[in-house]
DNA sequence: AAATCGGGGGA
DNA sequence: TCCCCAGATTT
């Protein structure tokens, strides 16, 4: 009769993992970890911000906006309590907008339905807006202790490679299946160290381009074994994307300019910008105003002049080619307000969020008057 | 199941 | 250029 604790190995609950990836990535990682802040503290709140500043971001690059988000916005009762404009001005240039959206959402539910407390399992949080299967494994694990493993980019990469698995990642049935060889890994009484462990390994050691000369498990490793590397993981290819033509005016009366918001299911939504035209291809001055009626009625009278502009704004799914005017309106013009828009200071818009697109172009005008050295940043 | 949502860095 | 990054949501 085996004593229960070894019955369980070959159960996934198991709460000791004797399996060599679990052993050799534990042993990797106590000589190689990286000191990040988030691992500082088992704050939900703190790891869940870090959590989603990090979805499809470097670390490098999402750093310096946690630490700031984290400073302005310590707790989830001053981010519920936050103008939603003051979150996406400090979410300016990290992408992925709806990630800001997602995150107020979830903070005001927090405050008004938990009294300010995280749920504490997986299946609790994975119900919150914008934390989905990654995010709410990772809270879980970091916060609370819960041996749900995290799957993300580097997980996919490391077991493919590890384990020989041929599913295509993007596939809709593949997290099903590498959180399933996760979940047989992770062991029971260690679930926050293996995931902090197996995403350094992905970033440090198996990386895109592996280490595999100094790699500690590539002895058992199917892909190094077979000489396949570049074999896992299986990925499908990316279609093209789309080009897309940005007609942008800054319209100017009496020191204001015109904007508005961007509210629509598209790119950038909730972010703000300049007068916009969008035409199905470059088009001369003249074919835009005739694409855009109101813009014949904002030049009655006024000047206008070519602008320098970033040529190409390039995302991951569309092209963005860009041409830019300037539109000074004389004072005592009388302008009819046109619906969704509004006029505005430049001090004032400085506070408002902006695309990459939008802040290259207000970069490279930077000499016109309107702007008076109020936009830096 | 496929498409979409940003921006930047590395090879 | 192409690929990938501590993914989530919508269609």
């Amino acid at each position: 009769m085996l004593p229960s604790f070894f019955v369980s190995l070959n159960h996934p609950m198991q709460s000791i993992n004797h399996h060599p990836f679990t052993k050799g990535l534990l042993t990797w990682y106590r000589q190689h970890a990286r000191e990040l802040p988030w691992r500082q503290t088992q704050d939900p709140y703190a790891i869940w911000l870090s959590e989603v500043v990090l979805q499809q971001t470097r670390v490098a690059q999402g750093l310096p906006y946690y630490l700031k988000l984290l400073e302005v916005f310590p707790t989830v009762e001053s981010l519920a309590h936050a103008d939603e404009s003051a979150l996406f001005r400090h979410w300016q240039g990290l992408g992925y907008y709806s990630r800001a959206r997602n995150l107020h959402k979830t903070a005001k539910l927090v405050v008004s339905d938990f009294q300010g407390k995280f749920p504490t399992t997986y299946d609790d949080l994975i119900q919150l807006p914008g934390v989905g299967p990654y995010t709410a494994a990772a809270i879980a694990s970091f916060a609370f202790g819960e041996a749900k493993p995290v799957v993300d980019g580097n997980v996919f990469r490391i077991l493919a490679r590890y384990f020989g698995i041929e599913t295509d990642i993007l596939h809709s049935s593949a997290r099903k299946e590498f959180t399933e060889v996760a979940q047989e890994l992770i062991p029971n009484d260690l679930a926050a160290e293996f995931n902090q462990a197996i995403m350094d390994f992905g970033s440090l050691q198996c990386s895109p381009a592996p280490l595999c000369g100094s790699c500690p498990l590539s002895l058992t490793c199917f892909a190094c074994q077979q000489k396949r590397i570049s074999d896992f993981p299986v990925k499908q290819k990316k279609a093209k994307q789309r080009n897309r033509y940005f007609n942008y005016f800054i319209v100017e009366q009496g020191k204001r300019i015109l904007i508005r918001e961007r509210k629509e299911k598209d790119i950038w939504s909730g972010l703000w910008e300049f007068y916009l035209v969008e035409s199905p291809q470059v088009e001369e001055l003249e074919s835009i105003m005739e694409l855009d009626g109101n813009l014949s009625t904002l030049l009655q009278g006024a000047t206008i002049q070519s602008l320098k502009s970033p040529k190409l704004h390039i995302l991951s799914h569309q092209k963005i080619h860009c041409r830019a005017w300037y539109i000074q309106v004389p004072d005592n013009l009388d302008i009819s307000m046109l619906d969704g828009f509004q006029w505005i200071q430049p001090e004032d818009f400085e506070k408002l969020g902006k695309s990459v697109l939008l802040l290259n172009l207000i970069t490279d005008n930077l000499h016109l008057q309107i702007f008076n050295d109020s936009m830096p940043r």
